[in-house]
DNA sequence: TATAATAATGAGTTTTTTTCATAAGATTGC
DNA sequence: GCAATCTTATGAAAAAAACTCATTATTATA
């Protein structure tokens, strides 16, 4: 069978003329030459290289076989090259899960300056999982889960990245843009807006709502963060987002932010990635830069104080 | 680094699944695979396969390397069959050296049905040389050499194809078309037409004028058979060619042909090849067609006694 | 014609690949 | 949950392949 190696010998004999200059150049000796061409002709059934004086000349099928082994050497040196580049981990595909609806605004920041730092890594952010995050991590689907419910699994590691409250949002002309602070039994006649997650997954209603044992009168769901801002603005719902995400919106539109409960509703953002993927460095360079890219300021709360209209 | 074998078995496990049903459909073992990928994964510093279940699945390194060997191993074997074809003796190129200027007419009669059972080879008609023909030959400038004059070389060897008869064309209203022979003497005051060849290789002033101590009045040159026959039935000149060439016209143009001397200048005409050639079975096979192509019959010569106006 | 350069060859050694036997891990069906 | 089955991983031994060494043969050169 052609191998890589006829190629590489045929193409030092072509380019330097003599076996015993090949077999320099190849490191081995003339007579390895010599005997890997002839098993190769017999092989082949051609011959490839005849005496001419004490030289060497190609045949045809030998000059044939020296025009293959310069396109198919010149392939696998770069196969080689780009194989060191994924060894280096300098190459390769970062698929990256979120979990929580409303991060995405603040992916998007961290993927900016990541792709200037790995110009080699494409990345691909997922949003829609067949289960859960933390399955798709496991089974390779995703590569890192941005989630704010890290679960406990053997195989995966945490790392937190920035704490953030969940507040309400609400018209500045709601009844309830009076208060500070709302409680469950405050919202009985609202209509709640939420991304169109599961209701087991939305925290107002686990960890706000189902407490209190009440529920909002209606719950809409609705896709886009803009969207549902506006709709809120206008007064067609109330909503619980992330106070850096309503701090962002804060000067565009006349909303309201309303702490959840007295404690609030304090959550963690983390993100998840396999334990053994210490292979890729782009991971750790990944999570380096999300770690450092802080969300809109959360004290801009401030900002609603401000007298302003859109 | 990286062999052919990798990539062909990389292919397997991802065209079957298995390390098993690659190693069956590889004829080896999957312990034998299993090793092999284990080597190549330690000399790239990158892994390339990890287990999912029971089954493996390719990391982002090892599927950039099955699109590798998709598009390598395809080369190889297109390179494998080409060699094949080499190997009996189907593709190649027949380079055809032409020493005698009016052979080319019959040559162009054999190179058809060679074409036609070499489907695969080429044909290179070459008629000029840096020095001889015979020096092209044994330099491997051509491959054959159709010529008269078969010098005897080390490692070379002429096959007679036919014998021939130089004779004398001149315009059917010349003086000497009342004479069957043509002497040296009677041409003294004639313009000698030949091919733009050196003196010493036409046989017309070696064997003929130059025995005879005399030369033509004047000798000019003609690049085309055509124009140089048609130059001669004007009346403007006369030359020598072979009898064959000249049976050819005679039905053309009103020529008369003269038997140059008493027994004629009679001619074979060979074609050489290099001995070590026995290699390219086409070249036997064109050997072989061109003996079969004879020229056109000598004895339509009596073609000139026919009553015939152009 | 001797000398130098080059390729070819055969035997022996080294290296690589392959196999065999078996362990270990994962799925399936009961 | 457990046996049966399928699959990969591993280490040692065997087989095959590649390589080297030493030498011969051929050709070019001085």
């Amino acid at each position: 069978m052609l191998e890589r190696t006829h190629l590489a010998i045929l193409h030092e004999v072509d380019r330097l003329g003599t076996l015993t200059a090949a077999a320099k150049a190849l490191n081995l000796t003339q007579s390895a030459l010599s005997h890997a061409i002839r098993r190769l002709e017999q092989q082949a059934g051609a011959a490839l290289l005849y005496k001419h004086g004490r030289r060497l000349r190609f045949t045809e099928a030998g000059r044939y076989l020296c025009g293959v082994a310069e396109r198919l050497l010149a392939q696998f040196e770069q196969a080689e090259t780009i194989l060191g580049e994924f060894a280096a981990g300098r190459k390769g595909s970062l698929r990256i899960g979120v979990e929580c609806h409303p991060c995405y605004r603040w992916l998007v920041r961290v993927v900016s300056p990541f792709l200037a730092r790995w110009p080699d890594v494409d990345i691909d952010i997922r949003r829609e999982f067949q289960f859960s995050g933390i399955r798709a991590l496991i089974q390779h689907e995703i590569d890192m889960l941005i989630t704010p419910d890290p679960l406990r699994t053997a195989g995966l590691c945490f790392t937190p990245l920035f704490g953030y409250e969940m507040v309400l949002v609400t018209s500045r002309s709601h009844p309830l843009a009076k208060q500070k602070v709302a409680r469950p039994q405050d919202m009985l006649d609202e209509i709640l807006l939420s991304y169109p997650v599961d209701d087991e997954r939305l925290d107002i209603l686990n960890l706000f709502f189902t407490p209190a044992k009440c529920r909002p009168r209606k719950h809409k769901h609705v896709e886009d963060t803009e969207i549902l801002l506006r709709m809120v603005a206008a007064g067609r719902g109330v909503s619980a987002i992330p106070d850096w995400l309503a701090a962002e919106y804060l000067n565009e539109l006349p909303l309201h932010t309303l702490r959840l409960g007295e404690g609030g509703l304090q959550k963690q953002l983390y993100i998840g990635r396999r334990d053994k993927d210490r292979r890729a460095p782009f991971i750790d360079g990944f999570l380096e830069i999300a770690r450092d890219t802080k969300p809109a300021q959360p004290h801009s709360r401030a900002a609603q104080a401000m007298p302003q209209t859109p």
